[in-house]
DNA sequence: AAAATAGTGTCTGTAAGACAATATAAC
DNA sequence: GTTATATTGTCTTACAGACACTATTTT
């Protein structure tokens, strides 16, 4: 394919010749639990922000995607292994890390919140305030005991990024099934919804479009014990049927 | 700030301890001139794609933010200043660039069609043909001739990541302006909605649902010497009036 | 006057919000 | 039966699409 001329450049070309910025990856992973939105945080080993809590997140190695990075970051510094990721946004301001030049490829990740896998002390899902509407406003930080917490670097940024993001795409994309287990009532839905939008919906029409939306499959199957009449429980359809 | 021993490890940290990839910067220049959507394309001068076209790109400086890397790229490769720019996508298959190892951070740029400059033989634009609709699609290429013209890398790629946000954005954001001069009829801005669309869209609820935004600002002015009746020249609202 | 497009008014269909009525489980 | 929520049906309102009609400019 190469002509001799593309070849010799090819081979003379030296890959360390100019400084370059380092490239990371950090995850927000992000769930819906006890009524609230809550992300995963890890506390940091190392310096700067020794001790302070962040997203998983970590280099990326010269063989690998960009994707794979942050499927590797969720399953070394997460214990986390297939769930819905997405690119987010890419954070390059020159010193937004005290040590060098670093620019990190944000990733979004949802887990339904059955497979939070278990709480250590320097690995745990906070809960989230959000203190805007809908798409407007800039940091989110995580609280605890109802106080927020510092993050490290610009993790505020991107965890407020992640919010906007999922927020727009809510309506649009079949987002919202991420964070559920694989079956699910309407009011189950209904309820991520209205916690990841921050607002209430309306019943009658939220529940008249979703099933309008062909994205839903009855399963046949209802709640069990539920100490009022049971709902019928829906699985995500697959676009086969389409 | 720092504590001691936060300072002596950043004394000792040694940026150039481990391999990491490049980092680019590509912008895809999109306007809506002579009825089509057309891309700002320049012809490599260097091997790999020696001759071929791709999009403006350059290297990111170790002292600048990428949006900086953007607009410094627009000016020095496009001859642009003082244009719309928005982060797109980042680009990060290992092997997207033959030569070793480039990650890219793409963005894409709206100007209007009165501020093309003056097309060069190594820069100019070029007619996009998207073949698909709505947001569904993969790479979209540019046409010369009514022949599909091959792009470097994976710039077709970025393209389609282009068309496909700027058609989702559209309707929610005030972006359909930044591809008009300062001053526009209705119908010039019910045409760019169409063509970026790719679709016609209804001209009564186009303009109603324009007209209700309050996005818009009627100047007073009107369209000269058009041979009909002349139409209200509106402008962008800013949003001072809110 | 003819041609062409701007702009207004009205009707219809669709979908959301609101609300009432009925259904079905646990207790 | 009581309680609590699921599910269905109906009415109202808002808005998009469609279409008819009037307005205003150039030729």
């Amino acid at each position: 394919m190469a002509t001799d001329d593309e070849q010799s450049f090819l081979d003379q070309y030296d890959p360390a010749a100019f400084e370059r910025p380092s490239l990371a990856v950090d995850v927000a992973v992000l769930t819906v639990a006890r009524g609230a939105l809550q992300a995963l945080l890890v506390q940091r080993t190392e310096h700067p922000y020794l001790g302070a809590w962040g997203l998983p997140g970590g280099f990326v190695s010269m063989d690998e995607s960009l994707s794979a990075a942050a499927r590797r970051i969720l399953r070394e510094k997460g214990g986390l292994d297939k769930v819905f990721i997405e690119q987010l946004y890419t954070f390059g301001d020159p010193v937004r890390d005290p040590r060098m030049r670093i620019v990190t490829v944000a990733y979004y990740a949802l887990l339904d919140a059955g497979r939070l896998g278990h709480a250590t002390a320097e690995r745990r899902f906070f809960e989230l305030r959000v203190d805007w509407e809908g798409e407007t406003g800039g940091p989110v930080h995580p609280v605890e005991d109802g106080a927020e917490l510092p993050l490290a670097f610009d993790h505020a940024d991107i965890l407020g990024m992640a919010v906007r993001r999922i927020r727009g795409k809510l309506d649009y994309t079949p987002i919202g099934f991420q964070l559920l287990p694989e079956t699910f009532t309407l009011r189950q839905l209904q309820h991520v919804h209205e916690t990841v939008l921050g607002r209430r919906v309306n019943k009658d029409s939220f529940r008249r479009r979703m099933l309008a939306s062909g994205q839903l499959e009855a399963t046949g199957e209802r709640e069990q014990e539920v100490g009022h009449r049971p709902a019928e429980l829906y699985q995500f359809a697959r676009r086969s049927a389409i």
